[in-house]
DNA sequence: TTTTTTTAATAAATTTCATTTATAATTTTT
DNA sequence: AAAAATTATAAATGAAATTTATTAAAAAAA
């Protein structure tokens, strides 16, 4: 077994075709079949069924192949320790973002990724939070910008800044005419909320110490973005509760209708995050640094901290 | 790069000699100095200082080092996935077990696996908790026993039976006329203790609710065995806190002198270690066997879990 | 059903690359 | 300074990956 073999097993398994592959891997067909072969008759077992058309993977298989990435992962490591020591920042960084960060983010890093640093390559990704978890630890993506703390025993979080929540309040409700919201007044019924899949919409029920129980309320709308919840509180009685970079971007007639909350200061941490072993640092340096840039320094004052919402 | 050529630049960090690492690999010195070589000429470093006598990895080299060793133990576990897979039970297995577990079962398992067992090859180490973590991290033992819980995030835990705390309490003492050990009533100053490395001594501060402040106490003596605690009790007053598996092993005199606390039950969780992602499994679960077998069935009733003393 | 196309396997020739043998260069030990 | 130990280099060898050419088998199209 070696490690080009490792390297045709898994083209072959994602293009399920052993032509495709081997076009990807720049060597001819006989090549990767010759090669396959010579794997499952070393390990003494078939890796793919190739009755199945597409051909695909045996249970076995799928276990060897499985394997066969986190080798290849490891292996490329090396490179990397030795590039990074090299103070070489090469190849692209694939970056996850989760979507209520990513609308306001995205626009000034990529900006500044242009200008100041164009001779690294930054592929931005959205991804919820459960995606991107998984995706740092199989190494589909490099790193990932989130709401933390996560607490994830093997993905290190590297807090970027601390971003506050607001209250977005409908002209047309009551509360509309107070200068700040106490929490305690919010009704449930009028909180209008992200899709569950949103850990921002999580962080909201922690800090509204509300759990909607959607069994007996009908819930009228959820969005999956922050723009539409505006639009809807435009024209709807109710509130919804967005973070600060996003009332940044807001009209003036819209930053009427926001309103802090009364005697408490809510944040989340922003962190980006990548798997502990992970070793271009000097890579990870520049889109901390990047940004860091894109973010007012009053929002990455550490003192915030204490009042992170946990999820 | 391939796998031979990190095979052989772990050879040569082990020995740190071409000659002798070349002899390892079957085979010859030119071999290893030009794979090397050419393994520096790829990634653009020096991985060696040869200045050095006996040579020496360089920085840059310790971690590439560190990172084939990774790479290596990866690779293994696709073989190790196959052979689990067709039930083939191939290789030796390394068992690190803790000094306190290791002279009660030791000989009961050596003697269980020559019977049943004898295809398989067990190697035990004896090795302190700390020593056996990283061990167990590292791939350099396969598996450990020892005092759980530990609640590692890569370390699963497999609990194997639970072991009650006797009292051994000298005939010199004025607490060998109770029937039951009062906790409380216990006196610091007499207790003997094994040497702080032990997992078990920190069992027993706990379960006394005490840690002796070294400082202005003079220790008196601290064992490196149980055995030596029991024969300085024989002959000194005080008493000393043993394990169930020990206690069995005592002379009738001796048993003379075991007392059970006063109500309460504490006992020690015996649990059988491996990484998460260790793939024999087959193996394990014959390590498993040998073990409970080897362990009176009363010990084995997961009732006992919730008087374990924890660390 | 038959033909055509797609796809993977096989055989023989070729090329690449690890390895060996023989030897040189360098450092350490005596 | 000579001998021994250790690593590097050069040319020859051999094994294994790869290519070209072809076959076999299965799926899709006619």
């Amino acid at each position: 077994m070696n490690i080009q073999q490792l390297e045709y097993l898994i083209a072959v398994d994602n293009f399920r075709h052993f032509a495709k592959a081997a076009e990807v891997c720049c060597v001819t067909q006989p090549t990767l079949s010759m090669m396959i072969q010579k794997m499952e008759d070393e390990l003494g077992v078939k890796i793919f069924d190739r009755s199945k058309h597409p051909i695909e993977p045996t249970e076995i298989g799928k276990k060897i192949i499985e394997q066969a990435r986190v080798s290849l992962l490891q292996l490329k490591q090396i490179t990397e320790i030795v590039d990074n020591e090299k103070q070489i920042v090469k190849g692209s960084f694939i970056l996850g973002i989760i979507p209520t960060i990513a609308s306001y983010l995205v626009p000034e890093i990529l900006a500044r990724q242009q200008n100041q640093y164009s001779e690294t390559e930054l592929i931005l990704r959205e991804r919820t939070t459960t995606e991107l978890i998984s995706d740092i630890m199989k190494g589909v993506v490099d790193g990932g910008i989130l709401a933390g703390p996560l607490n994830h025993p093997d993905i290190e979080e590297i807090p970027l800044y601390y971003e506050k929540f607001y209250a977005y309040v409908s002209p047309l409700d009551k509360l509309h005419q107070e200068k700040e919201i106490d929490l305690s007044l919010i009704d449930i019924h009028n909180v209008w909320l992200l899709e569950n899949e949103h850990c921002l919409r999580g962080q909201i029920e922690r800090l509204c110490k509300m759990k909607r129980v959607d069994s007996n309320i009908a819930v009228r709308y959820e969005s999956g973005s922050i723009e539409t919840l505006i639009h809807v509180v435009d024209y709807n009685p109710g509130i919804t509760i967005i973070p600060e970079m996003h009332a940044m971007g807001l009209t003036e007639d819209q930053q009427e209708h926001l309103r802090p909350f009364k005697d408490i200061t809510a944040v989340r941490e922003v962190s980006l995050i990548v798997r502990k072993d992970y070793v271009r640092r000097t890579m990870l340096d520049i889109i901390k640094t990047l940004v860091k840039e894109s973010v007012p320094k009053s929002m990455q004052d550490p003192k915030l901290k204490e009042y992170v919402v946990n999820l």
